[in-house]
DNA sequence: CGCAATCATTGGAACGTTCCATTGTGGCGG
DNA sequence: CCGCCACAATGGAACGTTCCAATGATTGCG
């Protein structure tokens, strides 16, 4: 008992190697009755493709190289879903690395990627990146795309965070607020950049001194800083994202104060949990499965035509009001 | 600008195709200045191993195929970690397939996998998942292991779920409760049933009568079912797992009663944002990243040598008290 | 000093596909 | 009846490694 290959199809079927290989692949040019003695023959003997030898002598692996920063982030993992959901309807199979945020781990699975090979790499970058890195993939000719994290240039799929904070920060003043602080974005990485900014701007722009709570991507410990909040300090908290938001309200509740009737809080993302929260939370919703998929898509399109300009796809995101912005109590300021 | 390949790297080092490739390996049989020689001209070109002409021709492509039951649980998230971590060090790399909890789609990759093909396949079974695709991958002379939810045979990694529920019901009958009940577990896999069952058995090993209250591993779901709950009902919650407990405590705020001071709530996994909650979670933690480890290692195994026996590692769970469950407030029933 | 054993290196087949060029066959128009 | 074309099927090289058997050089030992 050995493996079958197609040569044994083909003698099996009474037919040359060659025609039972495009038999197999159903290609036209063969008549429907030989696909169909070719077909009998294999089920007959039970083939089993291998893949392995088609990669070698086609150069084409049907496999993407997917770099995750952080797999067991909710946003990541659903994000994760949405790319290998995309890619396996293409037809295409997902090689996983999580870097855990290491620039060392993702410079070697990158380079792993590269041997082993793949069509493609899908990264989110690890925090602290540097720009090179593209540099390095171009001259590799690896064809590449980047989600959410980015650089200036190369494609890349991700949600607008400049306007996802912006909307976030006009609500809360729409609904009276004036000192409304931003929690989160203690990394240094253009996601932090851009929600920052997005709220910076909303501020500075209604004449609002910005005030920036730090402290890192964490439940705990934003619950601490929310919890340590004074009587007269900010009225309204922008999260850099919905674990931010689920700590923040965690800590007001800790220190004695509901958030949504004494502090207004916001989180970002949009994550499964959000909407079950206590109280449910007001988000910005970016739905990391769409950018998952679209991000499959864009890379699919690269390798496709890798000399066209890379695209840059970038989601516009909505504002999911619920209970924790205070929004359904007619906040008065 | 085209590929360079061992040939090339011979050539440029003077010696002989199968010399370069043996000094690439780095194997011991040549002298160190000839590997020496090898590695500068594979440096001096750019050279980049092949890892698809490796696999066709040797069979082993150090690649695992791992199928997740849905990765945007958190619990199975941290698993996926685990296993990725565990193999990365031992030089293996993953091709992930998320099945969603669908056996069609999970049947689909399982083939997709022998086809690729992978060494060996890492299966978390989707719901509803019949015995009988252990006995394909048998004949299919693919070496599996199964993870947290497993079959009666094979190799299997996971924790011991009635030990985990018997321990939380135990803690909570130590502090006096009488009416206890299980929340969750709705779906019918091994999981649910040994979850049950720890807790099935210590209630009526203290001759009391066991209640289920159904509902599916969902935040939301199971806030509804608490929120539900009569005065006269249960005044301790063993649940299914920390999603379902965390349901468990919005429901309970949501209806005016706290968590650990009204109604005593237990959960199972330990996950991340257990410690983080509030109140913070007491839980049965089970370290899905261990688990995840500890999974890997024994696939890894079962390839070296398939004639053994299959090994079976049930890992042993520990009870985390926190405050959910109200034993700092020293219960008296 | 000769023969075996060991060491370092070499040559070439093999892995199972895909791809390309070629052959054979039948139909059709001139 | 011949040449031409389209169609269906074929033959064989190629992909870049690994593996195994074989070679030549050097050492060890009686």
């Amino acid at each position: 008992m050995q493996r079958i290959r197609i040569k044994d199809v083909a003698k099996e079927a009474g037919v040359a190697l060659s025609t039972a290989a495009l038999a197999l692949r159903d290609d036209t040019k063969l008549r429907e009755e030989t696909r169909r003695l070719v077909r009998d023959a294999a089920a007959r003997l039970g083939y089993v493709y291998d893949r392995s030898a088609a990669v070698m002598r086609s150069g084409k692996s049907h496999t993407i190289g997917l770099l995750v920063c952080e797999i067991t982030n909710p946003f990541y993992a659903e994000l994760t879903a949405g790319v290998e959901e995309a890619l396996d309807e293409a037809g295409f199979v997902v090689m996983l690395a999580n870097t855990s945020e290491s620039i060392t781990r993702q410079r070697r699975m990158l380079e792993r990627f590269r041997e082993q090979p793949v069509d493609g790499v899908l990264i989110m970058p690890a925090t602290g990146t540097p720009p090179s890195l593209l540099e390095d993939l171009e001259q590799w000719r690896v064809p590449h795309a980047t989600v959410v994290r980015g650089f200036r240039r190369g494609a890349h799929t991700g949600p607008d965070n400049r306007a996802g904070t912006r909307m976030a920060t006009e609500h809360l003043l729409a609904l009276g607020h004036r000192r409304i602080a931003f929690l989160g974005g203690l990394t240094r990485n253009s996601v932090s950049r851009e929600r920052w900014d997005g709220y910076f701007r909303a501020m500075t722009k209604a004449g609002l001194a910005p005030e920036q709570l730090c402290c890192r991507t964490d439940i705990g410990e934003a619950a601490g800083v929310a919890e340590a909040l004074p009587a007269d300090g900010p009225t309204a908290l922008v999260c850099f994202n919905d674990s931010v938001a689920f700590g923040a309200t965690l800590g007001l509740l800790r220190s004695g104060r509901m958030p949504g009737r004494d502090v207004a809080v916001i989180g970002f993302d949009d994550i499964r949990e959000a909407a079950a929260w206590f109280p449910a939370l007001t988000t910005v919703r970016v739905s990391p499965r769409e950018i998952g998929r679209a991000a499959a898509r864009v890379l699919l399109e690269r390798i496709a035509d890798p000399a066209a300009a890379p695209r840059r796809e970038i989601l516009a995101p909505t504002l999911v009001v619920r209970e924790s912005c205070g929004a359904h109590l007619r906040w008065k300021g």
